[in-house]
DNA sequence: GACCCTTTGAAGAGA
DNA sequence: TCTCTTCAAAGGGTC
């Protein structure tokens, strides 16, 4: 495992204390040891399913009869306590901080910098880079005294007003609070806006309204449901349905009445402004729109827990950052701690587009604060029990509807295919060089054109269809091409984990590359100014790949690629900023030497995507 | 403007 | 029964 030398001393930091942020896949080899762990909290969440199945109509006082005796632990306990077994194996002993649920290694930065927005920079202090700031869970709060840390993306010393404190008794994480009766997140139309009525409106029957408006927009319409929610409940409820539109909850009705699932492709969650827009045209062309609106009518599959608590958290990262991408925001979301294997293996792919950079602190916070996985018991089984609310209410107003009636209606996705087959190839014909693809024949090395002919363009790689050099031709050659980046080429496979240079005491077998570290990482932000300090970022086993390199164990290491002297141009030719690229591509640091611009030093104050292409 | 990315979960299809 | 695939949301990014 990582070279890391916790009490050197060395220029690496070997002060720095670090904190082992596991991956997946690591996490996963230690899950697939601790199956009972595994079991457990699939056992967990299954019940949380069955308990919403079951307890559809009880209170929570109820629910709280039959719940099983109180765990001890809560998905963040669990999540924490798994990574930390974790990392203890993987570092032998080397860390001395327990890891935090999510990513592989988060240098702790010197939060005296002076790069640091808050920064006080004492002398002395700059002679120990990076702080111990991550304690045993059941301690102080890691990041309280960090809390006040702020960037432009992050503000804790200041929570914004939606977003209370609350600190979990058990854990003194902070928590995000419940969901409020009334979500300030949820899109409000602008007709909408000034008109929220009260969150348990739908509740009771409101005079003078139509039970079930039609609108022309033809959703946005009553979701009748006989079930009983709680004020929370009907806050998410009232988000995806307004409240004024769902109906009192002993009215059902189950024929003819629009769901918000339906969408026609020309309209979307028309507000009531463009109802009102309606009313200024004709009934009878309102009645030809509405009727070839019919035909082409689309009824949405409803959401599933996940997604209902993405809704609702999306709003509440976006207020914590100024990250926007939904693929950030979710991995924050959604990215498991102590993932299903097999699950991962099929669909957790990281792309070279996945390198978002973050302040540590801020993923940190968002990652405690935010994480689906990281929710308790409780919290989980509200979603598990809105969903099912949303799928029965589905089912009764579409009895005939089935998920696959929306197969096909979004293009599918031909570059997993692509790459399952890219895999299995890999397997045959390994590739040395990275991830790239399969070298399907490497005594008779063919451009794509000539591989895979004009009729399978889509296979062929990304130079190849802009009439450049063909890198499958180039690996026929023997060198090591620079990976194109996605579209189901080069990059899209995670990089090889650095355990697979420096063999981890604990891994027994090599692991897929989909099992590797690869995840949501700290890494650096190209800027103006410089910021030369190496120890704001997190990333995979930095002293580990910087002893690689300079052992010579990098792989075609001469071979320069643009991609990547694009995602290393934040790093400088100084130790600590290189070893900040490393640490961010891993993988990238094992096949490509770095293309160095001292001028572009890192900011790591921002949330951007890394566009390797 | 279509599609991609990214997440989890539900559901359907096929082996 | 198991595995695989698709689609739900979302908005910036890519082509």
């Amino acid at each position: 495992m990582p070279q890391l030398n916790g009490g050197g001393g060395d220029d690496l930091g070997a002060n720095d204390e670090m904190i082992s942020f596991k991956d997946e896949g690591e996490q996963e080899e230690k899950i697939s040891e601790n199956s009972s762990a595994e079991r457990d909290l699939a056992d967990v969440k299954s019940s949380l399913v069955n308990e919403s199945e079951t307890n559809q109509n009880s209170s929570s006082d109820s629910e709280a009869e039959r719940r099983p005796p109180p765990r001890s632990e809560t998905f963040r306990d669990k999540t924490r306590e798994s990574l930390e077994e974790a990392a203890k194996r993987q570092d032998g002993g080397l860390f001395k901080s327990p890891p935090y649920p999510g990513y592989p290694f988060i240098m702790i930065p010197d939060l005296t910098s002076p790069y640091l927005p808050n920064g006080s920079l004492s002398p002395t202090a700059r002679t120990s880079n990076k702080v111990p700031v991550v304690q045993h869970p059941h301690h102080v709060h890691p990041l309280t005294p960090l809390i006040t840390y702020s960037n432009e993306h992050f503000t804790p010393g200041n929570p914004p007003p939606h977003l209370q404190t609350d600190v979990d008794p058990k854990t003194g994480i902070p928590r995000p609070p419940h969901p409020p009766d009334i979500s300030p997140y949820y899109p409000l139309s602008p007709g909408t806006v000034g008109q929220i009525p009260h969150p348990l409106g739908w509740l009771v029957p409101q005079q003078g309204q139509p039970v079930y408006p039609i609108t022309t927009g033809g959703f946005r319409h009553p979701y009748p449901t006989a079930l009983t929610v709680n004020a929370s409940m009907s806050s998410l409820l009232s988000s995806r349905f307004p409240p004024h539109m769902v109906p009192p909850h002993h009215s059902l009705h189950t024929t003819g009445i629009p769901h918000p699932a339906i969408v026609t492709p020309n309209v979307k969650q028309e507000s009531s402004h463009s109802d009102i827009s309606s009313l200024n045209s004709s009934k009878q062309s309102d009645a030809k729109k509405e009727e070839e609106k019919k035909k082409q009518v689309h009824i949405k599959k409803p959401l599933n827990a996940f997604m209902l608590y993405m809704k609702e958290m999306r709003a509440k990262v976006v207020a914590e950052c100024t990250l926007k991408e939904s693929a950030a925001i979710n991995q924050i979301l959604g990215r498991r701690v102590s993932p299903d294997p097999r699950r991962r293996l099929r669909r957790t792919v990281w792309k070279p587009e996945s390198w978002y950079m973050f302040s540590w602190v801020t993923l940190v916070h968002l990652l405690l604060t935010f994480q689906w996985h990281a929710l308790s018991r409780e919290e989980q089984a509200k979603y598990y029990e809105l969903a099912r609310k949303e799928r029965q209410l589905h089912m009764q107003l579409y009895p005939g509807w089935s998920a696959r009636d929306n197969y096909g209606k979004r293009k599918k996705r031909k570059r997993e295919k692509q790459q399952a087959e890219s895999n299995e190839h890999r397997e045959y014909f390994p590739n040395p060089c990275l991830s790239l693809p399969p070298i399907t024949d490497a005594n008779t090395p063919k451009k794509c054109r000539a591989l895979f002919g004009l009729d399978q363009l889509s296979l062929w790689c990304k130079p190849c269809r802009r009439k450049k050099k063909c890198i499958r031709y180039i690996q026929g050659e023997g060198s090591c091409a620079s990976p194109p980046s996605t579209d189901g080429s080069l990059l899209d496979s995670p990089p090889s984990s650095p355990s697979s240079v420096v063999p981890s005491p604990s891994s027994k077998e090599s692991k897929p590359q989909t099992e590797q570290m690869q995840p949501l990482s700290l890494t650096m932000k190209p800027a103006h100014q410089p910021l030369h300090h190496p120890h704001l970022l997190a990333g995979p086993s930095l002293g580990q790949l910087e002893n690689s390199a300079a052992a010579g164990k990098t792989p075609a290491a001469s071979s320069h690629n643009g991609a990547l002297e694009r995602a290393d141009v934040s790093s400088s030719r100084q130790p600590g900023s290189s070893v900040a690229s490393s640490m961010a591509r891993p993988s990238a640091a094992l096949c490509h030497s770095r293309s160095l611009h001292p001028s572009a030093a890192p900011q790591p104050l921002s949330l951007v995507t890394k566009s390797i292409e």
